[in-house]
DNA sequence: TCTTCCAAACTGGTGTACAAGAGTTGCTAT
DNA sequence: ATAGCAACTCTTGTACACCAGTTTGGAAGA
């Protein structure tokens, strides 16, 4: 009834994005829909509808019949996002603490689980492996606030998040501290504390936007 | 340099936006790309794209090869974009107070004449001009928050909101305590008080999911 | 009469050809 | 030599033709 495949479109979607928010393509890098359609190897349909996507969430400027443009740069942007993050975040973090199901208790604890594993080894040498434990968790949470609405929107943000973190990679510090902040907003959802999750992941995100603004 | 003519695909995109908002669309009802074509007098192309980006705000609802849909009829959702919406209005109100421009204020005041003028007369039988009103206001609200990113995510909650109000239009009361919520937060606005723009604003929200609330 | 299976029709997914606008380049006239 | 214009080329926007999968209705068999 339901096909699981996804389609084409999905995917252009999805590798555009992360060849975007990874950096690959760099904010003011001409985005070629030719060029994606033989790099993809897929026709101009669904390039062009990963394109408008991308183009709805910001992520692309579309000038019409002269080009498109990855977007990004602007430092005010960083602001905005951080912004709307830190009223969302911790707001679906208390939503999550308090209507967590058992699937999203048993996800939550194999992330524990992960976290631990990562505290004892070292850290650096990981780091792509932290940062998906990092969209897992954030991911796992959206899940847990049962708001689609809201997990979307979070979805959104988070994406912008990833690809400002990626620009300005140049030191990553305090990782440790990053990773003991994950593991106690886990917690408190795990244990119902929807003030302390809220509280938790509020210092998160400002915490977050603090050293970007230091690395831009 | 800049084309002022905005594309067929956005035509499109903004007409069906509004059929499916006022209810012309009701919840269930078939979405044919082809009688859509013929109705609108384009084409498939911009038809899909509207029809893409309608799904993205989840508008419609796609099930591949069987059809699409217009989305809406579950209650839960009514929650959903309420909570997020308690929590990004009174913010976006309050960071409106503390950035509103010099055109900011000036709509602002044209349109605290404009309600003078509909508080005078009658209301119910301007219940279309009113709601223009109520969209204006929000609408600015979101412009002097001056953050781009919030002022998207708002405006398409403010269209959820806006369709749900048409679905439980049944009775529509209390407009008039409705205009003087407007009047408070844009005079809280204009006169800078962050704290009272949010508070009224956030009653403004809540009121709105309880009548609806009852209404469905 | 009920069930089962097959085929026709309709759906969206994809690829491609054509149209139109914007930027650029090179020629020409002053 | 330079300013202006025209043609070219690149881009995206639009339309349409074809493909694959799903549904559904009817016909045949039990």
């Amino acid at each position: 009834m339901i096909t699981a495949t996804e389609s084409l479109a999905d995917q252009a979607y999805r590798r555009v994005r992360r060849m975007i928010c990874t950096a690959e393509l760099e904010p003011g890098a001409v985005i070629s829909e030719s060029e994606l359609c033989e790099q993809l190897g897929v026709g101009r349909t669904p390039v062009r509808e990963a394109v408008r996507a991308l183009a709805a969430e910001h992520l692309i400027d579309v000038y019409p019949r002269r080009g498109m443009f990855v977007a990004g740069g602007d430092p005010r942007d960083l602001r905005s996002i951080s912004e709307v993050r830190e009223q969302l975040e911790p707001f679906a973090a208390r939503l999550a603490a308090t209507r967590r199901d058992e699937d999203d208790l048993a996800e939550i604890d194999d992330l524990l689980g992960n976290l631990a594993a990562f505290e004892s080894g070292g850290l650096e040498e990981h780091r792509a492996a932290l940062m998906e434990l990092d969209e897992r968790i954030h991911h796992v949470v959206y899940r847990a606030s049962h708001n689609s609405y809201l997990a979307h929107d979070l979805d959104s943000y988070y994406t912008h998040a990833l690809r400002i973190w990626f620009l300005g990679l140049t030191k990553v510090t305090h990782l440790h501290q990053a990773v003991l902040e994950h593991r106690e907003i886990l917690q408190a959802i795990r244990d119902g504390d929807a003030e302390r999750a809220a509280m938790v992941m509020s210092k998160h995100i400002e915490g977050f936007e603090a050293e970007m603004r230091l690395a831009l």
